[in-house]
DNA sequence: TGGGCATGCGCAA
DNA sequence: TGCGCCTGCCCAT
């Protein structure tokens, strides 16, 4: 379930649980053996989160992971059940164990790879050094949609297609206006929704962007319904129109058209 | 048992 | 623009 939230909280979980300590580390798939082997007993110092990337630095090396679309971690007492085959990356600490399986990227990578894939990255929200004005300027020099430009990791790291089509809806724009149509001020707004929004996900390991009153929802319906408007919704939670949804960027865009006005120059 | 789907992304054309 | 890759889970059969 992997927006920016999910592995920024990954990362806070991580080096609650094993930074300062010797971790047991394996590779029971196999494809990480050699570097499992390698780590395996080694010192584990800090655990950190750019964007949708997440790092685990051991004294004298780092491991980059991406979830990907399918990847994800399970979280085990200590000792941990026998791992299933597919587990790519497993360490155990003294209270805590993780597995990592079906991830894109689970990789040892230098500080001098850390800084590329970084640099290519627009400014995270969860990021005390995130500037929206770099986000502002990235944007500026996109030529597509805003529904495109949101998934673009090199506008705002982090955004995946959940806080996209949240976002948009939040402020009333349809997913096919070009960026170019988006003013500063609207971004600087959608910059701070995004960021309450992100760090309330890290605390609570989801995505709400549902206003419980408006919604009329219960604590307890809020936390077992999927608290969006718009995304993977059949009608919109504002106003009951039939939420239309569309193939952007290779992934499924939805927004109410009756909320989200779609724009005069599209079709 | 198997098809479809999922909060990503890089690459070939 | 379309496809392939990584895996788990839910649903229909």
């Amino acid at each position: 379930m992997p927006e920016g939230h999910t592995l920024h909280r990954l990362a806070r979980d991580h080096h609650r649980w094993f930074a300062g300590t010797a971790v047991a580390v394996s590779a029971p798939q196999g494809g990480f053996a050699a570097a499992a082997a390698q780590l395996d007993g080694r010192a584990f110092t800090r655990a950190h989160a750019y964007g949708k990337h997440l790092f685990h630095h051991y004294d004298d090396a780092i491991v980059h992971i991406h979830l990907g679309l399918f990847g994800r971690f399970f979280t085990h007492e200590v000792p941990p059940p026998e791992p299933r085959a597919t587990v790519r990356y497993r360490v155990v600490g003294a209270g805590r164990a993780i597995d990592l399986v079906g991830a894109t990227q689970c990789e040892l990578v230098t500080p001098g790879d850390v800084d590329a894939i970084v640099s290519r990255l627009g400014p995270d929200p969860l990021r005390r050094d995130g500037d929206p004005e770099e986000g502002w300027q990235a944007l500026q020099r996109r030529r597509v949609e805003i529904g495109r430009a949101l998934m673009d990791q090199g506008v705002v790291a982090g955004v995946g297609n959940v806080f996209r089509a949240e976002l948009l809806f939040a402020f009333g724009i349809h997913p096919l206006v070009a960026a170019s149509d988006i003013d500063h001020d609207q971004w600087s707004a959608m910059w701070d929704q995004l960021r309450q929004w992100m760090r309330s996900g890290v605390r609570t390991n989801r995505i709400v962007t549902v206003d419980r009153e408006e919604v009329g929802w219960s604590r307890y319906r809020l936390a077992r319904e999927r608290a969006t408007y718009v995304y993977r919704q059949e009608h919109c939670r504002r106003c009951g129109t039939p939420v239309r949804r569309w193939d952007l960027a290779g992934r499924w865009a939805y927004a109410c058209e009756s909320c989200q006005p779609r724009p005069a120059s599209s079709a």
